[in-house]
DNA sequence: CCTGTTGGACAAGATTCTTGTCTAATCTAG
DNA sequence: CTAGATTAGACAAGAATCTTGTCCAACAGG
């Protein structure tokens, strides 16, 4: 049988990501905020860290430019974020998280906590903190190359 | 700050599975696989676990069975999968994994257990055997409902 | 100033889902 | 045995989210 180990680990992350967000998803829906999808969430979440202009949150999300750009206007539309020029630099618009956008962060942010904490219930926070520790070290070397690089 | 240790970890997990497809598809391509992509290799490995139907492997997948269906046809097209009539059941289509859905499935999950490898000499095997049976644990209740379901 | 680089936008197309509708085959009561 | 419900699969249209390709305006350095 070709049953892999790798393959079953791949699944296993992948499962534990789609656990965590489809969990909030509807949680969002519920509160004010429907039509929010986690990657939203997520390039949100990568604005309000630094991530303030379209190419910068293209290189942050490892997509390209344009892909930002759509993310960005789907925030905007949805009201997470505004676009303000720059003073000092007339092709950039500075992003800039709105009220609800933190909102937004804020309630998603607490259901991720919540699915966590109820990790950390079930097998300890111990282990989930050591789960947690070698997960960070094993991608720690993730330097996602983007757009205009062509291997 | 609205920095989140659930966002962290679900972030963690989506980052650890990126890393280890990425990794793969690549080396598919190379080997006579190009076109390739993850969600096709998953889904044929769930084929050949026993998800033999479309309407089973939307199940598996948590998709709708149109879903499923096209994913089967790239499946086919690609050489990677036959459909046989059911001779128990004339709406069934039987699904069969070829010799080379299997060879692909071999190398894929080569490269995967590649990676798995790499990663139980970072962090040592036993550790690395923790993390997997934590998220076993943690992603156990997983029951995706699907389709025709509506909430 | 001229040239190369960078930030952003518009358009078109590919992928991969979805919803909606349909037919045909099977199962289950009565 | 047959009427109605369920199930498997398909076709079509559309939404979401990427991509490539092209373009222009603004900056930076000689």
């Amino acid at each position: 049988m070709e049953r892999s180990a790798g393959a079953a680990l791949a699944l296993l992350l992948l499962r534990g990501f789609r656990t965590m967000v489809d969990d909030v998803s509807s949680g969002l829906a519920h509160r004010g905020h429907a039509g929010v999808r986690p990657a939203d969430e997520f390039a949100l979440r990568a604005v309000a860290e630094g991530a303030d202009t379209a190419s910068e949150l293209a290189r942050r999300l490892s997509v390209t430019k344009q892909a930002a750009a759509q993310r960005i206007a789907v925030l905007a539309q949805l009201g997470y974020v505004e676009r303000d020029l720059d003073p000092a630099d007339a092709r950039r618009k500075r992003l800039r998280v709105t009220a609800r956008g933190h909102e937004m962060m804020s309630i998603g942010g607490t259901l991720l906590d919540e699915v966590r904490e109820r990790w950390a219930a079930d097998i300890g926070p111990t282990r989930l903190a050591d789960v947690e520790a070698h997960l960070t070290r094993l991608t720690a070397g993730t330097a996602i190359p983007v757009d205009d690089v062509d291997d």
